[in-house]
DNA sequence: CGTTCATGTTGACCCAAATCAACATATATT
DNA sequence: AATATATGTTGATTTGGGTCAACATGAACG
């Protein structure tokens, strides 16, 4: 017979570290970034930062720092892209809380949210 | 005949606040766009956010806030990834500047480097 | 030296998200 | 009322990226 789990590094590591058996540490790792990833702060972060990570949307906030408000044709025309696609970024950014809308007759208006910066939990 | 341009709502939108012909101003829109995306900050800040926005590597940077210096087995052991995607992830990290890497043995550790913000241009 | 172990690299797969066409809705204009 | 217009919605398509198995590298240990 030999040890029957496969050699964990972390395991090896604490027990370098430490002297002592280390085999149960690896739960406890999952235990603290559980914690973490589940800390209230995690997900609207998370959300935030994937609202982002594109580079029309971006685009989209960069201008909005630019311009305090632009409508839905102006962001079209600065991003070339279809209404439709428009649409759905706006949408993602006030789904994330970036962003907030306005509706005055057929326009559409958007302009950025009162705390649009992203803090890491 | 008709107009032959299609009515463009940014143009009929600008005409209506202005009283002039707007149809130049699409290129205007689009030019303002092409001059905030290639400025200096947009793409490492889209580095920066595309880095941050997936949901384990998000969870190792919070973590490294807690402790200051993981290995990648620590990191392996809190994703429960495998050592390829924590890797993977971990290069990505280091390529967008969040996050430092250093070599001891056979162990590499990381740690947050030393501005590791975003700031949306 | 040869083996073991921790990590990096590559190739392939698979899924989520970006995109658009078509349709729907609501407002303005005649 | 009827038409035109600006935007939202939906369904389908495609692409980027997350993931892992397999292989490669490089260090420690016998």
């Amino acid at each position: 017979m030999r040890t029957v789990k496969p050699a964990s590094a972390l395991a090896t590591r604490l027990e370098r570290l430490t002297g002592e058996d280390a085999s149960c540490c690896v739960p406890e790792y999952q235990d603290l970034a559980k914690k973490v990833a589940t800390s209230t702060g995690f997900p609207e972060a998370l959300r935030r930062v994937r609202a982002l990570a594109d580079e029309k949307r971006l685009l989209a906030v960069a201008l909005l720092r630019r311009r305090k408000e632009l409508c839905a044709c102006e962001i079209q025309a600065a991003t070339g892209l279809t209404h439709a696609t428009v649409s759905h970024h706006m949408a993602v950014l006030v789904d994330a809380g970036l962003v907030r809308s306005r509706r005055e007759g057929k326009w559409a208006y958007y302009r950025l949210a009162d705390r649009p910066a992203v803090h890491i939990p």
